[in-house]
RNA sequence: GGGAGAGUUCCCGAGUGGCCAAAGGGAACAGACUGUAAAUCUGUCGUCAGUGACUUCGGUGGUUCGAAUCCACCCUCUCCCA
């Protein structure tokens, strides 16, 4: 199976400007591609992983992949999709969360011996002359066709920012400048980038008569069309500082029944073919392949050993051998004791499983925290220092969150 | 620059002087049922030393016994005109 082949079957290829030729071109050339990044947080996040994926896919068939971080348009910031402008971000900020970046997607592409590059438009986007971008690149876009694009018409309602109009001419320009000095022949993107991208490729046309060409992949979404990604807790990082993997793992383990095969798909190397028994799966059988994804997504991100320990960890907890190794842990202070007790809403509220006592005393009320596997059935609780005989407890909130409480 | 309007608790959105910690919906969380799934039903959903007190309705002052609600100024946003 080739690349083309592989990306289409794994269902990750939403659009693009020309299938005959892009197929021509993955299948019988080797190309430079770019992808370009927005350095809106300082960890990417499951969203970035898809693009991550393929530019995986793309390297491993032969192709060239350019990351490309948006120093300068990340000063704009997309307004394609965006009910709201983004916040604008100081320059430092920007160059930490780049760096960042750039560590976590090494773990997937290889950079060594410019097998892949990475760029940053702010070298060329900085110290832009304003006159003569206008006359360049300006003279090229006509507002009443952009104004046309789905992604703007809707802010219009809203309000758009000559400001934020601009994005689209920074993408654009950063695919001719990539193109003028890499001979990069092909733009990707998620889908909510499709008129960023056909942007781009006219203005090669234009400005430089040159033909290159551009594809977008599917957002990942749950079967009923909501982002995924998302936790009580907010997004989920890559960075295991942000979301541990335990608890990445956790999100992959979780997922509802529809999405298991499509994440799989999109978001591991398992073969096809493989993924395709799996699909003939029903009921709690599924169950065995959340397993598989969840295992393999972590190893991905976080290598082989910490998947290994979170699924051992889930496994122990889940099967009531409470294996505490891996779970998320606090400490707590002897001081923390008053005649060597401490309130349970007191504990619950040092590991962060809840945000107030109130919240806490309702939990309890409601049966949804247990300490080394016991019911907690008053709100005014107290545990003793003598229940740590271990060195430390396990809380459990609700049935799937688990804490390690450790004295220091 | 001129005119009109809006800013409410995580989000949407009701509330136009006391009955408001603030309707309704969504999201979320817990319980039951399950397969660490979905759907469904039930409960919860500002904080705290919890029959009570305290903080919240863009900001700052003011009127009033009493303000999310009235007044003044300011900030932000939207719309119309330029």
């Amino acid at each position: 199976m080739n690349v083309f082949e592989e990306l289409q079957a794994r269902g990750l290829i939403a659009q693009m400007t020309n299938e005959d030729k892009i197929r021509d071109m993955l299948v019988n050339d080797k190309i430079k591609f770019y992808i370009g990044f927005d350095p809106t947080a300082d960890s990417l996040h499951v969203g970035h992983f898809v693009q991550i994926m393929v530019m995986a896919h793309m390297q491993r068939a032969g192709h060239t992949p350019i990351a490309l971080f948006g120093g300068g348009t990340g000063m704009i910031g997309d307004p394609s999709g965006k009910s709201d402008m983004r916040k604008m971000l100081s320059v430092d900020e920007i160059a930490h969360n780049i760096d960042c970046f750039k560590q976590q997607m090494s773990k997937l592409i290889d950079f060594s011996d410019d097998k892949a590059l990475m760029v940053n438009n702010a070298d060329w986007l900085t110290n832009l002359n304003y006159i003569e971008f206008l006359r360049e690149i300006g003279v090229h876009f006509s507002v009443n066709r952009m104004l046309s694009f789905e992604c703007y018409k809707q802010r219009l309602e809203k309000g758009l920012s000559f400001f934020e109009l601009n994005y689209m001419l920074m993408q654009s320009y950063d695919f001719l400048v990539l193109n003028r000095k890499y001979n990069c022949m092909l733009e990707l993107g998620g889908d909510d980038q499709w008129s960023n991208i056909i942007g781009g490729v006219e203005l090669n046309r234009r400005a430089d008569a040159k033909e290159t060409y551009g594809m977008t992949f599917k957002l990942l979404q749950t079967s009923d069309g909501r982002k995924m990604g998302k936790t009580e807790k907010g997004a989920v990082w890559l960075n295991p500082e942000k979301t541990t993997p335990y608890e990445f793992y956790q999100y992959w383990r979780n997922v509802d029944d529809a999405d298991v095969v499509n994440c799989l798909m999109m978001l591991t190397f398992v073969p096809v073919e493989e993924i395709k028994e799996y699909e003939k799966l029903e009921g709690s059988e599924l169950n065995k392949v959340k397993e598989v994804l969840a295992f393999e997504v972590t190893k991905l991100i976080h290598g082989e050993e910490e998947a290994q320990k979170a699924q051992l960890a889930a496994k122990a907890l889940f099967s009531n051998n409470a294996d505490s190794e891996n779970m998320p842990t606090t400490e707590i202070d002897t001081a923390d004791f008053e005649n060597g007790e401490i309130a349970v809403t007191s504990i619950l509220l040092k590991t962060g499983i809840c945000k107030s006592k109130g919240e806490g005393r309702r939990l309890i009320e409601q049966g949804g925290i247990s300490v080394n596997d016991e019911k907690v059935t008053s709100a005014v609780a107290t545990i003793n220092t003598s229940v740590f005989e271990k060195g430390h407890i396990v809380v459990k909130k609700g049935k799937k969150i688990f804490y390690k409480v450790k004295i220091k």
